[in-house]
DNA sequence: CGATTTGTTGACTAATATCAAACTGTGTGG
DNA sequence: CCACACAGTTTGATATTAGTCAACAAATCG
């Protein structure tokens, strides 16, 4: 989307960082300084409650700004939890911000980023708020089923999604228990098969139907996001 | 935050436009050309499901902008209702995207307050996701305490919030009939009190308690967010 | 191979939704 | 001023959904 301003972004110092599974990438309270893009990947942003409750907030793949969302503000609220072996590309914030202020389009691209973020957060509080079990699951997986397809790690409508029933569960505001029974409801029903970490869509349209899923608020499309490029006015400076 | 930024905010033009309770500011699937600032009165963003069911996304009192989220997307998802009399001050997109592109710091400015929404819904996201009835309820009026507090609208604990135990339902996740019951409990619990439209939190630290409230997600306090004046590569151009 | 995590099951309990009816209050028109 | 409509709140009974507990099976990992 963007033209030149690439080269500014790709002259970047850039930090790349390897993670294992389940490595705690980013913890609670600390001041930000840096923010990453996943290389490669699977990454979760959690809030923990004091009384030891999980919520994971959003989940993040490949290609994917990580902690974007906290650029202006001066301490984390919540944890990055690596799900995969993850590799990241660390840019520190005050390079970023700097971008931003000398390529308007370039600072436009990463505003757009975090407001497609947050239109995800939305559906999900609509998801957690308004659907029951089946329903909250059958949408998480046509999300992830529609973002893995976007950036070609869908195939045969399968998918890898490293997750186990437990953090699915944190996800999607389940316990643990009601997440396995309904998973398996669903799999009888042959909507959709999870074995290990793969993930099958076996009947689309039933889970459409079920759900209520409209890919819409996830602006993968560039006809739902408008044209970044400088006004005028800029290149008259 | 900003200096002579201002100045050019203010320049810009703005249409003031006055809506009654319950009139529908902005419907969904309609093209995105402005956005608003309220400047009095209050306003919810609603999600509609295809089965009829509504999610409150969002609740913006006066001072917030309201519709900044979709300002680099073509078209909302999302309707815009006035839950009051409510008066808001409409600006171009076009205006408002040449001056992100023209002042940095007011474009970090405006960054800043689609991300501290962002935090927001979050919380929500957390809220809805990981609390009961109750919970969700005190948490949630702490808030717009807390919100209403930085706006001075705020007295002896006591705020008015113009929504029927139905809305307040749609942005909870609850059943009318359950939000009715719940809400009676923390009354007789001496928690809090809504008589007609005016909340009153009784005791704060039984609702603290309760919920984990902590404001610091709200992003209100200046110590929580980045000095966003302009880095001197800026200055020299 | 044991040890540990993850998935599965059933019985039971708690939370929440649904339904239907009644009971406010408030404003309107006669 | 009363009768009425209307929107919001409250109530009780009941059904459904989801959570909890505890045990066990299956898969995974060193």
């Amino acid at each position: 989307l963007s033209e030149e301003d690439c080269k500014a972004l790709l002259s970047l110092h850039a930090d790349v960082k390897s993670y294992q599974a389940d490595e705690i990438i980013l913890k609670a309270g600390v001041p930000t300084t840096h923010c990453a893009i996943i290389t490669s990947g699977f990454v979760s942003r959690v809030k923990q409650l004091a009384n030891g409750a999980r919520q994971i907030v959003a989940f993040h793949v490949a290609g994917d700004a990580v902690d974007l969302q906290s650029i202006l503000f001066t301490v984390t609220d919540h944890i990055l939890v690596a799900n995969n072996a993850t590799t990241l590309m660390w840019v520190s914030h005050e390079d970023l911000l700097d971008l931003h202020d000398r390529y308007p389009t370039l600072g436009k691209a990463l505003w757009l980023d975090t407001l497609a973020d947050a239109s995800i957060f939305r559906e999900w509080t609509v998801n957690v708020g308004q659907r029951r079990a089946r329903e909250r699951i059958a949408h998480l997986f046509l999300e992830m089923g529609t973002r893995f397809d976007a950036i070609g790690q869908l195939k045969d409508d399968t998918y890898e999604l490293p997750l186990s029933q437990s953090r699915l569960a944190e996800a999607l505001g389940l316990s643990l228990v009601h997440m396995n029974k309904s998973l398996q409801t669903l799999r009888k029903e042959g909507c959709l098969v999870m074995r290990g970490r793969s993930v099958t869509l076996k009947d689309r349209r039933k889970l459409i139907a079920l759900s209520g899923f409209d890919p819409g608020y996830l602006y993968l499309d560039s006809d739902r996001t408008k044209p970044l490029t400088t006004s005028k006015a800029v290149f008259t400076v």
